[in-house]
DNA sequence: CCAGACGTTGTT
DNA sequence: GTCTGG
DNA sequence: CCAGACGTTGTT
DNA sequence: GTCTGG
């Protein structure tokens, strides 16, 4: 799956990799948490625009923001049926930018957490969904991040993984008026297209008021 | 019909 | 044990 | 994902 | 908003 994650790429490099021509205000981050503002790519017009949205998807039809907290991975297997995901997935697709994220293996008693992130440490696009709730003034925008088998990389850590977008797919995933179901679910499968490295990390990852550089050393 | 949920993961 | 907040 | 709370009353 | 359970 994915519950924590990193983006300590600089801006210019992020905006060559996503084609896009600006980008929000926002500080390198060694430890991303649901409830975050990340940093998320989208269809605007013809064009494309990054922006912060808040992770953990708050359904447009939503009555609390707390639903939010339930909602920050969505199953590729279930994602265009299931009640909170349905209308997203067919008209507010969007790539969650990264280049690390986070999982735990169970040692016995203890988690030890992992960074998995390319070998050349480039920033990758995480398959995601993004809604607008109006029931906060202004709106909240939120987002979830779809999930899928792990690859034969972390595998040895953990059996699900997000979806890592193919460079390729990026302008039809993007594209609301793009509806072809089953050429969009083709694209959510593991990805075995980029080298990966997985790293043990210390447990200093582990709480969320932990940010610092520390978060990605052993 | 209305009420209530709407999600994933891991562990037992 | 389970839910919420980060 | 992990960490931390999980409750009410009355008083400051 | 839409689906499921009762």
């Amino acid at each position: 799956m994915c519950g924590r994650f990193t983006l300590r790429t600089p801006p210019d490099v992020l905006m060559e990799a996503f084609d896009v021509a600006a980008l929000p205000e926002f500080p390198l981050r060694y430890n991303i948490a649901p409830t975050h503002d990340v940093l998320i790519v989208r269809a605007n017009g013809p064009d494309r625009e990054a922006v912060l949205v808040r992770w953990g998807l708050i359904p447009f039809w939503a009555k609390e923001v707390s639903i939010g907290s339930r909602m920050i991975n969505a199953r590729s297997e279930s994602v265009s049926e299931k009640p909170a995901f349905r209308v997203p997935f067919q008209k507010r697709r969007c790539l969650v930018v990264a280049d690390g994220y986070y999982e735990w293996r169970a040692e016995g008693a203890r988690k030890q957490p992992f960074l998995i992130h390319g070998d050349d440490d480039r920033p990758f696009a995480m398959a995601g969904l993004w809604d607008r709730w109006t029931g906060s003034e202004p709106p909240t925008e939120s987002c979830t991040i779809i999930t899928t088998d792990s690859n034969a990389a972390t595998r040895a850590v953990h059996d699900r993984m997000p979806v890592i977008l193919d460079a390729r797919d990026y302008p039809r995933w993007l594209d609301p008026d793009f509806r072809d179901t089953e050429r969009l679910a083709a694209m959510l499968i593991p990805n075995e297209s980029m080298a990966w490295r997985v790293d043990p990390v210390s447990s200093y990852v582990n709480n969320v008021r932990n940010q610092g550089p520390r978060c990605v050393e052993p």
